[in-house]
DNA sequence: AGTTGGATGGTCT
DNA sequence: GACCATCCAACTG
């Protein structure tokens, strides 16, 4: 995951001010903030901050425990949905998702998107909502904590230096599932 | 194993 | 009209 500010911050989408799109980062927290780039994918955040304060964590990737073949599910239908390219014909585009690793099923935002079936439509969604079907739920009492390790935020070089290399990466130690950003 | 470029459209200047 | 909080196939070596 990684966290992103205000109009201070370079890197965020709350950088202008606030528009129509970012509405959702200024709202209060426990709302979903959910966005689309490059015309394809769509990336789920959960808003954190006090209400007129724009603030998000973006989900860039998911470590499956459970649920593994809805994901799968949701990650051929999406891939059915958004077809890139006439090689990618919809038998390859299939094939290519009933063969990856569970650890792949949400390794990247875009991946998250098209593993949860996240619409622009779930912007601004209560994520707290318990009986809501996109919900936040508790860690369980009895799991362990995991260890965390931080870093850069990913895909965001146009901010500058200063913002580019603040640590507001953070992810679980160790997961095979972590994101493995843009190839530039 | 690592790099490059195409796909694709909403958003903001 | 340019720019993306991306992903993946097709290259190179």
């Amino acid at each position: 995951m990684e966290a992103y500010g205000g109009p201070e911050d370079r890197a965020s989408h709350a950088r202008s001010g606030r528009t129509p799109r970012n509405a959702a980062m200024f709202a209060s927290s426990g709302l979903a903030y959910v966005y689309g780039v490059y015309g394809m994918h769509t990336c789920l955040n959960v808003v954190c901050g006090p209400e007129g304060r724009a603030s998000a964590i973006l989900v860039r990737a998911v470590e499956p425990l459970a649920g593994v073949p809805a994901m799968r599910e949701a990650r051929i239908a999406r891939a059915l949905a958004t077809r890139r390219s006439d090689r990618a014909t919809p038998a390859r585009a299939t094939n290519r998702v009933v063969n990856l690793p569970v650890a792949r099923l949400a390794s990247g935002p875009g991946n998250v998107g098209a593993a949860f079936s996240i619409e622009q439509e779930d912007d601004g969604r209560d994520l707290l909502d318990q009986a809501g079907t996109l919900r936040l739920e508790a860690w369980p009492p009895a799991a362990a904590r995991a260890e965390t390790a931080s870093g850069p935020r990913i895909g965001i070089g146009f901010a500058g230096p200063a913002w580019a290399s603040r640590p507001w990466r953070f992810w679980i130690a160790g997961s095979p599932a972590l994101s493995v950003g843009p190839a530039r």
